[in-house]
DNA sequence: AGAATGACGCTGA
DNA sequence: TTCAGCGCCATTC
């Protein structure tokens, strides 16, 4: 897995881990804040081959449904995720619903 | 090179 | 509000 470019990831790495503690943010909102405006899925491969542990709040990005992004490929990755936003204040629901409008992140310069 | 996949987002029913 | 379909673009086979 060469570096291939300087950036995709690092970047989404860098705009997650500026997300303030207690905060949620949408994969779209940091495509865009990164530049990649429709490229909230690529964000989502970017999360998906950031190693754990991490130093990046990986779990305070959440879809624009306001619920946890659960998928079969990530062995139970979601619930840790669950886990993380509980013990940060935010209130998760059984099925991964969480107050999205009340605990959404507003990004610089917007 | 072409087709299938996916930690998404939006609109419509 | 919940469910289904379509569009988006990079990665993978």
């Amino acid at each position: 897995m060469a570096p291939q470019q300087p950036g995709f990831d690092q970047r989404v790495w860098q705009a997650v881990a500026a997300i303030p503690s207690g905060r949620l943010a949408t994969y779209g909102q940091i495509a865009e804040l990164i530049g990649a405006y429709g490229c909230a899925r690529q964000v989502g491969w970017a999360l998906r081959r950031l190693p754990l542990p991490s130093d990046v709040p990986w779990h305070r990005v959440v879809n624009a449904q306001g619920r946890i992004a659960m998928s079969p490929s990530r062995e139970g990755s979601d619930w840790i995720q669950r886990e993380l936003l509980l013990a940060e204040g935010i209130p998760v629901d059984a099925a991964g619903r969480l107050p999205l409008r009340q605990f959404r992140w507003l990004p610089p310069g917007r």
